[in-house]
DNA sequence: CACCAAACGTTGACTCAGTCCAAACTAGCC
DNA sequence: GGCTAGTTTGGACTGAGTCAACGTTTGGTG
């Protein structure tokens, strides 16, 4: 379904569309959780050359945009994936890092209303569920 | 109160007592949500000189045994605060990066539970809230 | 088509948090 | 006093991420 193909993706949101661009949307399509180093090797093996800072600033880009989601576990360089929009969050291992995404058990919004804001204006709950995933309790 | 004095609740942990332990007790719960940087500066006023791997292997050895909490926000260095134990939460602002604590709207262990654990077992929900502080938003 | 300004992308140097390592020191214990 | 394990130190190092300056492409306009 090209409801929402990544060209038009971005023209929406007023960015030009180019191969790096393309090739970003693209790479953290296909690996979610990714760090942007390996976004970055993605990149490169599609376009054979992409620098370091063309793959941050691209990837910021895309965050401010609202078209890709950054997540920055603690002892984790920032990951990426392209889920936005829905309300999901993630369960991290402690131990090797890995991340999955998990719905949260309390309805659509959940945590969205802090019981004291502060005199915030809040617009997004982030919820980090931290464990140990089957194959790290094996050892 | 002196019910769990630092010197004890070191002890407990069959830590040793020690002047750098206790000024990083002390200078986390003065300087809640602060950056290990912050928090070496008052050990070092307090004590004269403090190495920086000192702060940091301190820091990580009174989080394993469970005496201060470490939280992670994207895009800031790690920030270490003293209440632990009870599950309470943070807004951070956007701008400024201002964090403080909220307790959270849904009761006493809100979404602890994932819908989908993957195979994990989880000990700990971290929520983020983020936003915008009040000063921010005036400008 | 020719030109221009704005947006893009690149290189390379840099910053900053955090870690590693080997050596020196200290405290408690025989 | 001498041992031993735990602590602390300085300094070098790593790795993520950013900055700045310079070249290149793009699309709009006459």
């Amino acid at each position: 379904m090209a409801t929402h193909e990544p060209a038009a993706l971005l023209r929406e949101r007023g960015l030009r569309v180019t191969a790096q661009r393309l090739a970003l949307l693209r790479a953290v399509a296909a690996h979610p959780h990714a760090t942007a180093d390996r976004i970055g090797d993605a990149c490169r093996a599609e376009l054979g050359t992409m620098s370091k800072p063309s793959v941050y600033d691209g990837l910021t880009l895309l965050v401010e945009r609202g078209l890709v989601r950054r997540i920055q576990p603690a002892r984790s360089p920032a990951r990426y994936e392209s889920r936005v929009g829905d309300n999901h969050h993630h369960v991290v291992c402690r131990s090797c890092g890995r991340m999955e995404d998990v719905g949260c058990a309390v309805g659509a919004r959940p945590c969205l209303e802090a019981s004291d804001d502060h005199g915030f204006v809040i617009d997004e709950a982030e919820v980090l569920y931290w464990g140990l995933c089957r194959d790290c309790r094996a050892t």
